[in-house]
DNA sequence: CTGTGACTTGCAGTCCGTG
DNA sequence: CCACGGACTGCAAGTCACA
């Protein structure tokens, strides 16, 4: 279980929870709507800065989306 | 307080409390000397990839390099 | 609404050195 | 042991069309 995986499922749960689509929440984090789909399919080893985003829109802790289940 | 401060912060802390200097921080996690440097200085925004090797040497879950104080 | 391939660009990350 | 510089490479970042 790579870091990347963990970070694609718990942004996608997170996201859902707060009942975003990718779209949405992409729109929200001012970042481009593939590019959030490709995080949650692992194609890119994401920077903090984005993770900073998301975190912020979801407004979660960065720290919840690398959290090992 | 910006995630990459946040992250140069937790990663000194958990540096220092395991005994490691950043070179042999650096060697075990098989990534560059001088970018451990830059990242306790908040040059770069890391990857989830190096992230993810620092906290394997650490011995630590990934998530505590990006919790907040 | 989301997955995907193709593409360009800026920066993450490396390697050499210095005081 | 660490901060800091320059130069380089490869990939993250960001955009688009199409299914």
């Amino acid at each position: 279980m790579t870091l990347r995986e963990v970070l694609a499922e718990n942004l996608k749960r997170h996201r859902l929870a707060a009942g975003l689509s990718q779209e949405e929440l992409a729109h929200r984090a001012d970042i481009d709507r593939t590019y959030v789909s490709s995080l949650e399919r692992c194609q890119y080893a994401a920077t903090v800065d984005v993770i900073e985003k998301l975190a912020r829109e979801l407004k979660i802790d960065a720290s919840l989306l690398l959290q090992q289940p």
